[in-house]
DNA sequence: GCTCAATCGACAACATGTTGTCAATAAACC
DNA sequence: GGTTTATTGACAACATGTTGTCGATTGAGC
């Protein structure tokens, strides 16, 4: 299996793996009344350290603006964030955890450490680290790659 | 570091490399009138050897009969392929390859080998493969878990 | 102090996936 | 052969992400 054989199985597989964790992460927080995009908001803020504004929070998620924006809105809504008034801009609300909101938020943690244990067993904590270095490597390349200019355009 | 944290940080950059091949797998194939999600589709086609319906490669590729109908839609529209009528099912046609849509998937299938070729041009084949074998064992022993230990859903 | 670029939240449109529901069809069972 | 069950395509609603655009606000440069 040559080279280039091997790295389109990978991506076919993380591809699978990926849908299959978002379901994993659904189910495993969805009577929290959480979801896995949800969880993944909370974790920001609350591993932040500080309050931090819509924006602020999809910089630190790698994601966009607009897509954090609904998910706070619903998080408002339910009630596991307030938007605080910033002092710094009169615009740009801070989002804080409610109370509900870290209790949630704990629980998913504890139910994602007692998962991970469960489905990680027969694994090699070394075979596990390896493939984290080799895919963030390979983001790093990937990333790298689409930088240095659109192939079609060149070739 | 532990098992969890080690599995931790592994799913976290399993999300990430996903939303990047995707990205990628978008600029890869734009210019051809394709996207990943439509790559995906006549790839499926292509490599069953034989017609498939919509269901039938909506099994093949592991998703939704909906998104896969949503699609196929949309590529006959766009001429990359033809619904021919299934002489075993009147409901059920087949999607087969136009032309075009053979041609438009040669081309992305030989940059996707380019691309591929480039991004992993400093891993060894032995870590790839290893890598693949592991993220598997993971997703079975997640789909597993899933199975035996999602009693909300059923009571 | 004034202008102007950058940032921010809001809204709209779209892409991609999901689930739920429905009627039509095919297949299986008795 | 007739009834039941499973599969299929269609449609709707929703979840999650993207990009584009807009006005408001902030802050930097002159």
């Amino acid at each position: 299996m040559s080279r280039v054989e091997a790295a389109t199985a990978l991506i076919l597989e993380v591809f699978r793996l990926n849908g299959a964790l978002l379901a994993a992460g659904d189910a495993l927080t969805r009577d929290l009344g959480l979801t896995s995009a949800r969880w993944q908001v909370l974790g920001a803020v609350a591993l932040a350290g500080r309050p931090l504004t819509v924006a602020g929070a999809a910089r630190a998620m790698g994601l966009t603006r607009q897509a954090v924006r609904r998910l706070v809105t619903e998080l408002a809504a339910d009630g596991f964030v307030a938007l605080a008034p910033n002092p710094d801009h009169r615009r740009a609300a801070l989002v804080v955890l409610t109370e509900d909101g870290q209790r949630a938020y704990a629980a998913a943690q504890e139910r994602q450490a007692a998962w991970a244990a469960r489905v990680t067993e027969g694994c090699e904590p070394a075979s596990l680290r390896d493939s984290t270095t080799l895919l963030r490597c390979l983001r790093a390349a990937l990333e790298r790659d689409e930088e240095s200019g659109a192939p079609e355009t060149g070739s």
